[in-house]
DNA sequence: TTTTCATAGCAAAACGTTTTTTTAGATAAT
DNA sequence: ATTATCTAAAAAAACGTTTTGCTATGAAAA
């Protein structure tokens, strides 16, 4: 492609304002010794030109490039693709607030291809991680990362050893909304749709429900426990199959994530249960399907935007400092009321 | 944040294999005039030292950075946000494959944000622009982007007078294929739900509607036509209260967009009306929401992904030619045959 | 034998900043 | 009167590449 009209370049305000061009940077940078009288006219020579900061070759100097690297595993299927762009649109707000672009990135795991190497290669020090891959292991990518002080955050707790940053979701609270929903409205026969037990959100609403209905003073009963495998709707299906089979049923239903929900009760309905006349459910997620659905999902929401931005902010946070302190940002889920509930008669 | 160990550089290479930098360059390019006992040498020196490229050195000299950004209005909300993922995911695709950086931003255009800024400012000569938001008067945009001789593609076709290169897809074969399989089920009083008529993709479709109906002898009865508005779930429920509220029902209706179709299938639904018993109903898009909604949706699918590889495929081409010739390219769609249509009895 | 020409490689300039160093005058402290 | 300190601004170095221009060789052409 042709080049185009050059830019303007710092040299050219120096030159118009007649003094060195280090001087305009040190204007630009509202640093050093320079006179008020040269500062503003300056800056007004700056204005009046349209000056823009040239970013590569700003980032050639302190070997960074001001964006913010949203990286996901090649293949996040297992996870909803809507649960990702609510995250990666809360990453998006905070990137514009403070002048980063965002860039997106699928790792392709077959490839051997590692977090660093992202980072080095694209010269970006602010790594948010998408980390529902629990078939990788992370320890090396940490290694590298820390070694090279990278400042890079989780998405969703990290079950290794090493001390990392990561944004969570408190999900034995949320757990407690559901159930507590449910047995104020009179349930005490409470089933479960478990999501994927390797994954930590998995396995802690899993302990949780169970933790819950020992607190209310109910019983667990594992035949009432339907086992998707996943979170996805596949799994939901599956887990309609397990409720099916079974003689012992619940009133109610406590389901890991909304897309198991969905595909639970597409399943069921074929077969003349309705929601939330024969059971009720209580879901988790409220991904943007949960409105849209028949009946529209009561679920715990997950504030995933607010998920992106702190994690946006930490990661931010983290490579302005020297060397920086992890931190574990849990937070508060949200019960909506919707249509799947009903009150035991 | 401290500075990591330093990044091998040509220097680091040249110094080892005793030769000048800009040699190394030479090689690493696969230029000029190098004897190939050297070449060989320089190569696997760079190898066993590990080194990568510094894209801003690069960038620095080409004044441009191998990024394609994608760029989206403020509040996309009036087209589902599972839209612009499938696309996204296919621009990051071809990013891959061709060792590009996908940027994503969203113009705030109450700030008056122009594209080309974020050209600019961002040092990507190649940006898809999500051409959605029909209230943006173009023109000014597409003058500045052209004269820049910024290579840049619309996704969903551009109706203002300049040439510019966008994606879109065959509305009118898509609609035939829709309004073609309602006719083979004995159909003959067939309904439209309407989308944003002021977007091409609404108006396209509301057109070929029309023309198709008449082209099978089939009467159009604009009392059978419901206009939502938007392609939004509101807009669904909206049409849905018209068919309500008309005594003339069609037996089956063509709906713009999956989104129209569950906001409109969940209020009638209340009403009564069972689909695809009462009603059959074929979309538009083919969203992921579509497949998981009772009953799933038979609909017109929109590959989205491959629009968003043939974005990416086109701009960067022309980001490579010196002085572009613009594209349009139009996809075709697919009807996927589920459970929301039936045959007439 | 001299001139052209292709090959091989080095040296230097350029890209647009930021940062460090230098110069120099003015003021304050010894 | 001399040194130190502060302010102000210029000059130079640095970041890691690519590109341009230069030098030097050997071979082919005149």
């Amino acid at each position: 492609m042709a080049k185009s009209k050059k830019n303007i370049t710092i040299k050219d305000i120096a030159k118009k304002a007649g003094v060195a061009h280090s001087t305009v940077s040190l204007v630009m940078n509202n640093k050093g010794y320079v006179s008020d009288v040269l500062r503003k006219k300056v800056l007004k020579i700056a204005k009046t030109m349209g000056y823009e900061p040239n970013l590569i070759a700003r980032g050639l100097i302190n070997q960074t490039f001001p964006v913010v690297a949203a990286i996901f595993p090649e293949n996040p299927s297992f996870f909803t693709i809507t649960y990702f762009i609510q995250i990666i649109s809360g990453i998006q707000d905070v990137c514009k607030d403070t002048d980063n672009a965002l860039i997106i990135f699928n790792l392709d795991q077959t490839q051997g291809e590692s977090y660093y190497q992202v980072s080095r290669k694209w010269l970006s020090k602010n790594l948010i991680i998408m980390n529902i891959d629990y078939t990788r292991d992370m320890h090396q990518d940490i290694k590298v990362l820390k070694k090279n002080n990278i400042s890079f955050v989780l998405i969703n707790k990290y079950l290794g050893q090493e001390d990392v940053s990561y944004i969570n979701v408190d999900n034995f609270s949320g757990v407690h909304q559901a159930l507590k929903h449910l047995i104020d409205l009179g349930h005490t026969d409470i089933g479960l749709i478990a999501g994927d037990l390797s994954a930590p959100d998995g396995m802690e609403r899993f302990e949780a429900f169970k933790k819950i209905l020992q607190e209310y003073g109910l019983a667990f009963n594992s035949e009432m426990v339907y086992k998707g495998g996943y979170f996805s709707f596949d799994s939901g299906e599956k887990a309609a199959l397990q409720f099916l089979n079974c003689k012992k049923k619940p009133t109610a239903i406590f389901s890991s994530s909304d897309n198991l929900s969905i595909g639970f009760m597409r399943v069921i309905k074929t077969k003349g249960y309705s929601i939330p006349d024969d059971l009720s459910l209580v879901s988790f997620d409220d991904s943007l399907e949960a409105n849209y659905v028949t009946p529209r999902l009561t679920t715990v929401r997950q504030p995933l935007v607010e998920i992106g931005r702190e994690a946006a902010r930490l990661v931010l946070k983290q490579s302005a400092e020297k060397r920086y302190k992890t931190k574990h940002i849990t937070l508060k889920t949200e019960l909506i009321l919707r249509e799947s509930t009903k009150a035991l008669k």
